[in-house]
DNA sequence: TTTAGCACTTTCTTATCCAGAGTGCTAAAC
DNA sequence: GTTTAGCACTCTGGATAAGAAAGTGCTAAA
């Protein structure tokens, strides 16, 4: 455990940092940070933390950096929950009450929110959609040989696809069709619908499979492929003064072009069971990519219902206490509001009625 | 008119800048370029080049660099329009013939298999909404107060929104609303959604106005914000030598993250009447932060029908010659395989009657 | 018209020096 | 035992200079 001074100092050198990105001394603890004790007193604490493993050095003479572990210690023991003004409150909540029609929506407001808010980038991914129920599938014949496919889920997500056929299909078949989806599929995970379907309507109805096997196909690539991912702000990164070094501007780019969705959901939709937001720390990213970058992720959740990621990428000299602030001010509105529960799928709704939620069973 | 000799510096000059990124000595043009002169002729040339306005020089001791000007020439009189290998040109059939149910979706691979190809920064924007003509739209009630609104075009371009009601509406609604809206609609472009459906819709049916003014509302919405823009390849740009400049970086970021949408639509969209191919050097470009960079666009056409637009961004120091060259790849096998005319949206086609041609009209 | 030759210019690299900033340690003060 | 003043030591960063390397422009000759 840190003494009370330690945790001063520390914590002062975090927070300079972060400002100024510049290594700070010991002198300008003393000067600018009110702490009461001659800069070689200081200098004996600085020493110890860094024995510790919560301060580097760059060099003999320069000031100290906070570590990897620094950052840790800080985020877990030192910060601040409320480092956000009346203003940027008052506009996240402006921002989040815009009507939204799609769950989908809603991230991509609330994405570009936190970039502005934290002028970091920000992306956010839609909800896993893997582990979400289907509700019920919908197809509407387009043209004769054009198909939409709309997948309701229990969650209130709304998935459609186009399927294309090369021969003509009758709305027999597309009854036929709907009757068979909506039988097998209710209540069922999306990711149940690779092959079991397939062996199911084989056996169900053999001269429907040649309408099915499309329709199947043209679904799972849909499930898998379109999950949507938004970026905000990249450019606002580049602003940064660690965005001198070239190396770390091209690892960034990198990390979120290319394989961004991947590399991303992959990272973020790790930790299922904790808590909604999570800081990862330089290195303590499993990639070894983002070792000079921190990522802090919110996972946005309804009555325990998926709704989506969001997440701010940036240096790990990034303002921690700002960003979890705004993220805990946009998840107390997104909560405050239930603009996403499942009414959001059109269920009747009493809008002056407070007495009774109506939940589902 | 430049004579020959001059021709053939001039093009040895680009080629070879392209390639190195180094400024070009009249030695080297000697040596590698097989320009049987000495090195005192080649200056001469070079001194007259550069007094034309199409050679730069860095500095006095330093060789010569093609200047925008200069580019431009090369682009018009000197290309070589087969700068592809046969292995390119495979991979791009290959690519090209992945079975698509949407025109994006062809649109989004092209754009990747440019990408791949040239190994720069390439952008696709879906076709201009604005100017297709309306084909029919489609209601479909996905929950109580949940409805999707699917339009098709005349071009095959399928879009689709989704509407949320404060109150219950019911199929009866959305029949009639199915009933005006392609009563009114039908031929007319998706620009004309606007006001003079209101008034008109106000002075027929008074008490279907709460239902159709949110639609009406979300349809606009949709039609002006949801072109799709595809990105592929931004990292490769870095590992160009001219990213070793952090202002160039910082700007190719701004460019492609931001209002890149606006952005790339206002430029690409320009030059509706000419040929399919458009090559913008350096300033050339409208937009002044585009000064140190080259827009090579493609629109990719059928019969006439805009079905979105490719580009490529790079340095000036571009190898146009290769990426004109797969563009024109492209184009091509686009156009061989008739894969995005209207029989996408689902109309009978006879696959081995090739007799007659079947258009509307 | 072309070319050889040479002076001139500019950049790039390397070395050296010096000021500035900050630490670590020692010995004294509280 | 804790804190502090003082000072030697270290490292960076900017300025300056010198020399090598690369290329040009021009002149005079082929």
């Amino acid at each position: 455990m840190l003494d009370d001074r330690k945790k001063k100092i520390l914590q002062a050198i975090v927070e300079e940092y972060i400002e100024t990105a510049e290594p700070v001394s010991s002198k300008s603890l003393v000067e600018k940070h009110g702490i009461d004790y001659s800069s070689a007193t200081i200098r004996n604490d600085m020493a110890e933390l860094e024995k510790i493993g919560l301060l580097d050095k760059p060099h003999t003479s320069a000031g100290r950096v906070p570590s990897a572990q620094g950052y840790r210690y800080y985020v877990d023991e030192l910060l601040d929950y409320n480092d956000i003004s009346v203003q940027e409150i008052k506009y996240i909540q402006s921002q989040l009450e815009t009507k939204i029609n799609q769950i989908e929506d809603l991230t991509k407001i609330a994405t570009s929110t936190l970039s502005e808010v934290t002028h970091y980038t920000s992306v956010g991914i839609g909800p896993n959609v893997y582990s979400q129920k289907i509700e019920e599938v919908k197809f509407i014949l387009l043209g004769s040989r054009l198909l939409m496919a709309v997948i309701l889920t229990e969650d209130g997500l709304i998935k459609e696809t186009i399927i294309k056929f090369d021969e003509d299909i009758t709305q027999e078949q597309v009854d036929t069709l709907t009757y068979l989806f909506n039988n097998k599929l209710k209540g069922q995970p999306l990711s149940q619908i690779n092959q079991p379907m397939e062996e199911y309507m084989h056996s169900e109805m053999n001269n429907i499979l040649k309408v099915v096997r499309p329709v199947l196909e043209q679904l799972s690539k849909a499930i898998n492929e379109d999950i949507p991912v938004y970026m905000e702000g990249a450019n606002k990164s580049f602003e940064l003064p660690e965005f001198q070094s070239l190396d770390i501007a091209k690892n960034f780019v990198n990390i979120l072009d290319a394989d961004r969705t991947k590399q991303m959901i992959d990272i973020l939709d790790d930790g299922e069971n904790e808590e909604e937001i999570h800081v990862y720390i330089g290195d303590e990213n499993v990639d070894k990519a983002l070792k000079n970058f921190s990522i802090i992720t919110f996972k946005h959740k309804e009555k325990g219902k998926d709704l989506g990621t969001i997440a701010i990428i940036g240096p790990t000299r990034m303002d921690y206490s700002k960003v979890i602030s705004a993220m805990k001010c946009i998840s107390k509105k997104l909560g405050e509001n239930k603009i996403c529960n499942n009414k959001l799928i059109g269920k009747p709704e009493n809008k002056e009625n407070s007495g009774k939620d109506d939940e589902d069973g």
